[in-house]
DNA sequence: TCTGGGGTCCTAGGACCC
DNA sequence: TCTGGGGTCCTAGGACCC
């Protein structure tokens, strides 16, 4: 028996955002490979078409694929994440038109729920949609439809490999589902990573259409309620609902590669106060206090004798206020920091995240006030005249940590001085 | 020389309690 | 002193995602 108001569930993803972000400001690139690396230009995290071709592997190591990229002429960006972010913006926007029940996935993918479209219509829908954005922010993106989250995924990959950009499974049947699923690498479906493909694979499934037929007894025993989900989810069935009410995260995590390794413990403290002031604004920023910080370093895992240091602090009365943070920030740094080894990475955790509001203050709450007062203060300044107007003195600025950035189109469509300019005649 | 950063969820195992 | 069963909570580690 069909379910009665089976969803329509559309996946549209953005084409190799970061590099297609990037090409906005360079037309000369639209038909070269170009890459977008990570932070500290250290792996290739976005890659177009061309560059796919040519043989560059998504997260291989800048240096590792140097040799492809100097043969092919290869452009290369860093990552340039307040263009991503404005570009993001402005895609998401446009969706909300076509659809109320939106879930934003990524910064370059959304969920939209089309169930107020009619089956017939879906094809044209998708299309308008995807020609829209194209339209309105330069932006290819590619649009997967189907009844569940896991077969709009598969859609989507499908999509991507269509001039037209688009492929929706509402207005076929199953045969024509079942095919395209015989033809879809199990290591490709939404949920299945490395580690679960390699257990499939040994275990004799070789494409979708057999995991989908996957005895369920088996799958539960030998692997995990998600996958069993996922499984329930290719044969049609709903088990990932659309999240379209944003919830309140868990966890925000701030952390950085250094330039080059450090030793010396006001180094890395330094660092950390730096990333302890970020987390903290951003968690002021959603409205919301930490229960508990955790402070790590580590050493590079690349190198003999790996280090990797903890130091987790419950604190007595949640906050989001950076002056209470750092503090325990730096207590936490002196009790892991062992001398002689040569630091790589460190980086802050600010978890057991709750609404502000939620907060039931008690007896000693009142001794805050003013401390919140002065964050107000000092975000609002920030928000007005630039991040960093005012800051802590620990965090004094130390050119050793900059990243390393030598490929950035340093172009910000949401603040005007770092706009291009364009010279006419 | 050079190897990202930020999330979520699940599971197994230990501590503790009745 | 030893023993059983059942429950909760926490944590670390693993797997996945983009």
């Amino acid at each position: 028996m069909q379910p009665i108001n089976k969803r329509i569930i559309a996946l549209v993803d953005c084409n190799s955002f970061y590099v297609s972000c990037e090409r906005l400001f360079r037309p000369d690139l639209a038909k070269r490979p170009v890459v977008v690396l990570s932070n500290n230009d250290g792996c290739i995290i976005s890659r177009s078409t061309e560059a796919k071709q040519v043989g560059i592997k998504m997260g291989e190591p800048y240096f590792k694929a140097k040799p492809l990229i100097n043969k092919y002429k290869v452009a290369v960006f860093s990552s340039n994440y307040e263009l991503y972010g404005d570009l993001s913006r402005r895609v998401m926007k446009i969706l909300k038109n076509f659809s109320s029940d939106i879930e934003f996935y990524s910064i370059d993918e959304a969920f939209l729920d089309l169930t107020h479209i009619t089956m017939e219509s879906v094809e044209d829908y998708i299309s308008k949609i995807r020609k829209t954005i194209l339209q309105w922010t330069g932006i290819p993106v590619s649009i997967g439809a189907a009844n569940t989250k896991t077969l709009a995924k598969v859609a989507n990959h499908i999509a991507k490999k269509k001039k037209m950009g688009i492929e929706e499974f509402i207005s076929k049947d199953q045969n024509y589902i079942d095919k395209e699923l015989k033809e879809f690498p199990v290591a490709e479906v939404w949920g299945i990573g490395r580690q679960l493909s390699a257990f499939f694979h040994n275990n004799h499934f070789h494409n979708t259409y057999q995991l989908k037929n996957a005895d369920n007894y088996w799958v539960r025993k030998n692997s995990s309620v998600v996958v069993l989900k996922t499984i329930h989810e290719l044969q049609g069935t709903c088990c990932f609902p659309l999240n379209c009410t944003p919830t309140v995260r868990k966890n925000c995590c701030v952390s950085r590669s250094f330039g080059t390794s450090i030793t010396d413990m006001y180094d890395l403290q330094e660092a950390l106060v730096n990333h302890c002031i970020t987390a903290a604004e951003r968690i002021r920023s959603e409205g919301l206090i930490a229960k508990t910080i955790y402070v790590f370093i580590k050493t590079s895992r690349f190198k003999k004798n790996y280090l990797s240091r903890v130091e987790k602090i419950d604190i007595p009365m949640p906050t989001n206020n950076t002056l209470e943070l750092v503090d325990l920030a730096i207590k936490a740094l002196e009790r892991i920091y062992s001398k002689g080894h040569y630091y790589s990475k460190a980086g802050v955790l600010l978890s057991g995240l709750q609404p502000r509001a939620d907060y039931t203050n008690n007896l000693f709450s009142d001794l805050n006030r003013n401390l919140d007062h002065l964050m107000n203060i000092i975000d609002q300044t920030n928000n007005k005249f630039g991040r960093g107007s005012i800051t802590l003195a620990a965090a004094r600025h130390n050119n050793q940590f900059k990243l390393r950035r030598q490929h950035s189109s340093k172009i910000d469509t949401s603040f005007i001085q770092r706009a291009p300019v364009v010279k006419a005649g």
